[in-house]
DNA sequence: TTAGAAAGTCAACAAGGCTGCCATATCGGG
DNA sequence: CCCGATATGGCAGCCTTGTTGACTTTCTAA
């Protein structure tokens, strides 16, 4: 359907905001934004030979310590062997550690070491800094609308486990 | 800082929102909306043995059509080498037509063929389908603060390109 | 006219996705 | 106690898409 054919439809509605030119324009916005969301904690990880994978997977742990493999695999939506490869240098360099399960010892349940935690720290205030700034500047209410339009973008699954996330209600 | 020495140093102010566990929400949401902005393009794709890097040429030629390379290296922000290969495959295939410039000759002068512009549009659709439908859930107000805080978190040099972007002002 | 800059191409390498297959340890039900 | 299911780990090999380095063609300014 041509704009001009939807805006017809939405006659006497304010519907504006649907037009196919400011759908363009929020694709180009997520795709501008996404590359500065991760730009800053990617000069980091690029000078300790990590990836965004490796970040993916401490904050992760972080949020949720003692989580299993397979919940990790759930959060992250890559495949065992992919995310194998990357926990596996977390953890010979010693930023995790993998106990066996209490109650099921086929599970591995996941912690940070304090290297870990320190790293996961460095790398997560980084991008909070970012993410501040722009909270700040764009100020409550935009944020309000921001999160209400990730959400809606979310897959229906994704979204029950992204509401599911505990607060960390820290004192990290 | 902490949430309780943040939360303290902002007494009387209304910036709750600042708090680092709320801007750790707004990281996770970013991740997850993120991977579903790109789901839907992405199944299109695999079908094609094409790739993410390939829709992203194909939205930016067909938005500005006569780019020449380097104008689309410096909207995608990755190295020459990289957008050459994709750029080849979509060539060969006949989906992008490379034209040698009038003024400088060293220059290639890019546009989408008709193929090419199928292809644009059909990705494009599948995309926007779920941006109208996260908006459409979301409300006009919602979606302006959404846009409010992509630009403030992108790189200042990255949000002067955005805002130059043109309307395409369509009925394509 | 010639040196250097700029645009684009080709080659080779690495990260991190993926699939397929198999081994091991453990659990739980019959 | 055994057997199928589950959780994890490992290996091989593929693909996409980043990277750097070296090269050609073309343009421009000295």
């Amino acid at each position: 359907m041509q704009d001009k054919a939807r805006i017809q439809a939405m006659v006497g509605e304010d519907l504006l905001f649907l037009t196919d030119d400011q759908l363009r324009r929020g694709i180009e916005a997520m795709f501008f934004a996404y590359r500065a969301f991760t730009a800053d904690p990617d000069l980091i990880l690029a000078d300790l030979d990590y990836g965004r994978a490796h970040h993916r997977a401490l904050h992760f742990i972080h949020r949720d310590p003692g989580l299993t493999v397979t919940s990790l695999l759930a959060v992250l939506g890559v495949t065992k062997q992919s995310l194998n490869r990357v926990l596996r240098t977390l953890i010979e360099d010693g930023l995790v550690d993998s106990r066996i399960g209490r109650r099921d010892r086929r599970e591995r349940q996941l912690h940070l070491t304090s290297a870990g935690t320190a790293l996961e720290r460095r790398l997560s205030e980084a991008q909070r800094a970012r993410m501040r700034a722009a909270y700040r500047n764009a100020g409550p209410q935009a944020v309000a609308g921001f999160r209400q339009v990730l959400e809606a973008m979310m897959d229906p699954e994704t979204r029950a486990q992204y509401q599911a996330l505990k607060d960390l209600s820290d004192d990290r």
